[in-house]
DNA sequence: ACTATGTTTATAAACAGCGCA
DNA sequence: TCTGCGCTGTTTATAAACATA
């Protein structure tokens, strides 16, 4: 049973309904955004079923659109396009939906459009999902619910408003020092880390010394991301973007020594495991093929870097900004020299964990400029069925309104800080795809078939086409942070409280010619061992750590499996020979050189290694994990690479996690 | 640790050489097959390099190419291309490349093309590489190898020749009679279960009691295969190819007694974790969303069925032929009735495991038929790039050769025998897919940094692209088992030999509400529990089980990244804007109704639910885990479902698995 | 409040291949 | 030269933590 949870998981996920009514609790502190919040009867234009579109108050070109939970597709479909049409061709033009209900935050998402945008953004216009994050404090809710107070996309640097980002700095080390709403504190705190050697005793003991309220020992504590992120972190730092296995390794040792001090050699095994398993890690090898290089497919590179999760106490302004730019077009060469240097030293001290799951999407979708819905012609569709994971970690897809996006949102990179006390809530801004408002009904309505058991209610089969706005599973915004709860006191990796190495037949023991071997291997020796003593360690809880977000990743396989018309929740789109993933159209397009309208793909080959921006809107994903969602979402790519949100929330304690078990539905009545 | 290994693995994979010099001491009886077997120097045309090409024996319009092993990729491409022209376009044409060396065994792959030629064969050609996978029975090799004796492709009731099926019967029961090789077999008898709850103690302790040299009690031992495996054949089943969860669970219990009477409840963990985890294995939703049916991904369904494994005592024969024909055209309608009837009994006793991974494989290629050379432009390219993923389970990628098929090998379809004694050894006969001699160099040359580091000799550049035939990477045959050796007395699930119930502080203890809950928890209470038990048990060993070949499945990312000429080992194809896999061929083909020539991809929506023959040629696959080989074969998809070999071996007796710790090398010095 | 179903992450392991000592 | 061992990669199994209905 490996320790219980190394992993580092947690942060809870939820799905956050689309239109909040907004608890209005909110902290006070993080709403200095640029207006906005919380009022949404204030101007723009009218549509019909209450549908409002109104400028930004800030962003221009960027639209903010107030939809009523009792709206339906087809009206903002409408809406947007009557918009698109006013807005005229003349560049993109992006618009945030915001659900009607409560207040409507700030978006500062505009940042994430130039980059997906750059190069080719003309004639596109996007459209940010956002919900409000619900953040309680206590476990009983409607009150206490911290509301999103600020939005900071990674590249905010590029064209998005000056943002604060020292507001979400976050002490990774300091998130424990709030343990009160803990169930069982002492519990958690036991066994964490599954060192088996024994060789960190003295270190975990110090540790367990100042566990409780203490600022645990941030060298030897256990980072709050998942390897996979870690992994990221390292090839990412890298200009070349590429790393060796034992460059992985070393870089994760320097950046964060609890593996180098603390963990058992098994990490090393997890390590290979996760590049393995993931797709979004390729190994490369040199044409002599003695060096093998493990690289990020550039579709789903995010573009993490441990500098936008982690900054330094002196200068927590400099290092989001710096990274952002790696996700430029010339990326490499222009960071290069900057990653070098945050690269080089120790984790200083404070990381923001990475949210499991964001709340709030910017779904980028094409709006024709000439009529509606002009796509009914299977051939020749330019941006038709792009489909995007975009959701995360637990439960059901992410987005569900935009069709499988291959446009990777490398530009949206954000942080999400943690709701955890002293930390700002964040969103997550994922730039779905460029899809034609057709292509969002369609695919629309194979996302209803999403979520677990969802839909079951949409309706038979032309309501379905909706865009389910006021669905829950269409709006699931996945950031109460409610969950990790009572983490503080159980950080430390104290690991054998009083039976040190006793019985610590694992690893060490076994094979004892090298008992730091990172493959772990059984006692050949042993036979009639005792049945296996459940770690029971509770260590987790303190950390709460992220799931990154999953990148849309390349749409990959269309699943159109069959042609039968469409036996359960296909969608339309399923059985047509249409492109299911915007990769194809690219392909096809290219290869044809007739693809349609949308050649706006950026083919550029001067994206080397770095993120692709540009790429991810061809690149099609690998449907890994839950082509569940219907034939449409089979696409989406398992080891999609996460997001990173950059987006601030004020006034969260590290306390307020405590609201365990608390009900989606009674944090919002109106989801029932 | 999870008990050591419930894995069922083992049954070595091992890298077979494309050529083999063949040992010769193989296998007698196997080796009815139609001639040409260890006489290269037959008639047929020369070519270059010593290629030499010869009519296949029996199947007509196949011809078998002999390879020597200085042969460079160039020569064969040539070779190919100068018959592939002599040929003409007349109806496809299939070559079976033989590593030059050893004997040629045999092909029997023919009935291999049918299938996924099925219904638009018309203008390409398909390529068979076909290595011999090697069987010693004793530990020190060189002689006591095994050989092929006869491929039996599921579909052999089409168009293969009548080859027995019967002597492809193992016991699944009978298995671990022979332990004598075995390095400890005391050891890996131990605790092999993972049980928690104490139930089975009883179970365990008379299975114990008969544990060595006995047959285990056949209803409690854990079956040979993965659980990838049993959702497939629970799915398979069933008419409709899909099912809900809680109907595989019920389909697993009633076909295997041990999940309902020994397994930890976390098997139902295991279970929905392998769902979730494989993408192809597909959640699809009625539309009212009540109901979630798990299906298989068409294009990478195997149309694997416990049928093709698992044979009554009383008729060995019947089963195979039987399930065969699922993968038909029109497979669900006819063998429904028959799978209902096997599907009812409780597994009488027979099981064969699955090998991890077959030693030949199916390349379908596309000729030219004008020029040999002709795809030099990037649009307009027909079957260009598609890849296959072929390798299985361990080390490298299988297939090198050829690009992502994304033509799924359904007909393909094989049972591997285990090298376990009295099992016939079998090769596995992949489809690769049907790429233009070009396609075939441009991927070969990426398979080259296929395995882990490999073809570092591979010369510069230039003599990279050749098939890289005589290396070691590009023709692991796996087959080799020796490996799992030892495994007879193991088998037994005793689970506690002392300390039964207990140290059980794992599943039932903790959250006792639900000891039987499905999902483990961790014990909330517990705080200082001793560190953790290893299990320590040794239960594998005994069971060989297998591990499905993955399927191609449909080549889905192109892995485009960046349009960099090639950093690495990427092929030329990598860069260019050609459709990297069928499936993206056949899509553009459709919308844009001017694909090119390779219109040939049969766009047949007759295939419902069942095995996917023929949109398995365009189905792009999911690159999941192993997209290291190169870019290229970045498209490997990680669920591909995988493919049984019905390839018999003769004279394999269940004792010569015990050849344990032989080298590769000792077997085939030509390796070296 | 609990269960069933789904999704992810963490660990342990078993192996395969390769390269080096 | 052979060989064992360690490193690198690939897969499968389990346990868990969550999310959702
Ligand atoms: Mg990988
Ligand atoms: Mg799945």
């Amino acid at each position: 049973m490996r320790q219980s949870p190394r992993r580092p998981l947690i942060l809870r996920r939820r799905k956050l309904p689309f239109q909040l009514n907004e608890p209005a609790i909110d902290e006070p502190d993080g709403l200095r955004h640029k207006g906005a919040s919380t009022s949404k009867p204030s101007g723009g234009q009218c549509f019909p079923d209450g549908i409002r579109i109104m400028d930004h108050p800030t962003m221009p070109g960027t639209q903010v659109v107030v939809i009523p939970k009792t709206a339906d597709l087809q009206s903002v479909i409408g809406a947007l396009t009557a918009k698109g049409k006013e807005c005229g061709s003349q560049g993109p033009n992006k618009f945030i939906l915001l659900s009607g209900g409560g207040c409507i935050e700030d978006v500062a998402d505009s940042s994430c459009q130039p980059s997906y945008m750059s190069g080719r953004s003309s004639g596109r216009s996007s459209i940010a999902l956002v919900t409000q994050p619900e953040k309680a404090t206590t476990m009983d809710c409607l009150k206490d619910t911290k509301t999103l107070t600020t939005i900071k996309p990674l590249n905010r640097d590029l064209d998005c408003s000056p943002l604060d980002d020292s507001l979400t700095n976050i002490q990774w080390l300091g998130r424990m020092n709030t343990d009160g709403l803990e169930p069982d504190p002492a519990k958690k705190a036991a066994n964490k880390e599954n060192h088996d050697a024994c060789q960190q005793i003295l270190q975990s003991q110090s540790e367990r010394m100042e566990a409780h309220r203490v600022v645990k020992d941030p060298l030897t504590e256990r980072p709050p991301y998942s390897y996979m992120a870690m992994i990221q972190f390292a090839i990412n730092s890298k200009k070349s973007r590429r790393m060796t296995l034992k460059e992985i390794y070393t870089w994760i040792e320097d950046h964060f020594p609890y593996f180098r001090k603390v963990a058992k050699p098994g990490w090393k095994n997890s390590i290979r495991h996760n590049l393995s398993l993931h797709d979004m890690f390729i190994r490369e090898t040199t044409q002599d093929g003695k060096i093998s290089y493990w690289t990020i497919r550039p579709e789903a590179n995010r573009c993490l870097t441990l500098d936008q999760v982690y900054k330094t106490e002196s200068d927590p302004t400099s290092i989001s900004s710096r990274t952002m730019q790696v996700c430029d077009q010339h990326q490499q060469k222009r960071i290069a020299p900057e990653i070098k240097k945050t690269s080089a030293g120790v984790p200083e001290r404070k990381m923001k964990p990475l949210l499991p799951r964001a709340d709030s999407y910017l779904v980028p979708i094409q709006l024709p400029f000439t009529q509606s819905l002009f796509l009914s012609s299977s051939t020749r569709l330019p941006l038709s069925a792009p489909q995007q994971k975009s959701s995360s970690s637990g439960g059901g897809k992410r987005v569900r309104i935009a069709p499988k996006v291959t446009y990777s949102d490398a530009s949206t990179v954000m942080l999400y800080a943690p709701p955890i006390e002293e930390m700002k809530e964040e969103q997550v801004c994922v730039p779905l795809t460029s899809v034609t408002p057709r292509a969002v009904l369609t695919n629309t309505r194979k996302e209803v078939s999403s979520s677990r058991r969802k839909q079951r209610l949409v309706l038979p089969s032309n309501e379905e086409p909706v865009l389910l706005l006021p669905d829950s599973t269409f709006f699931d915004s996945g950031l109460a942070s409610d969950g990790s709860a009572l983490q503080d006191a159980e950080l430390d990796p104290r690991p054998e409280p009083d039976s040190p190495c006793r019985e610590f037949s694992f690893k060490t023991p076994i094979k004892s010619s090298h008992p730091a071997s990172s493959t772990p291997s059984k006692p050949p020796t042993v036979l009639l061992e005792p049945w296996r003593v459940t770690p029971l360690g509770k260590e987790r809880g303190g950390m709460l750590d992220f799931s990154p977000i999953r990148t849309p990743g390349p749409s990959f396989t269309p699943h159109r499996h069959d042609h039968t018309p469409f036996s359960f929740s296909s969608t339309p789109f399923k059985d047509l020979p249409l492109f299911n993933s915007p990769r194809e159209l690219l392909t096809s397009a290219r290869s044809t050189s007739a693809a349609g309208p949308t050649g706006t793909c950026s083919p550029g080959p001067e994206r080397l290694q770095g993120c692709s921006r540009e790429l991810q809107i061809g690149g099609p994903s690998t449907a890994n994990r839950s082509h569940t969602e219907g034939l449409v979402l089979d696409t989406m790519n398992d080891s999609l690479s996460k997001i990173l949100v950059d987006i601030s929330f004020s006034g969260l304690e590290d306390d307020d996690l405590g609201m365990g078990n608390i009900s989606w539905s009674q944090l919002i009545p109106e989801l029932k």
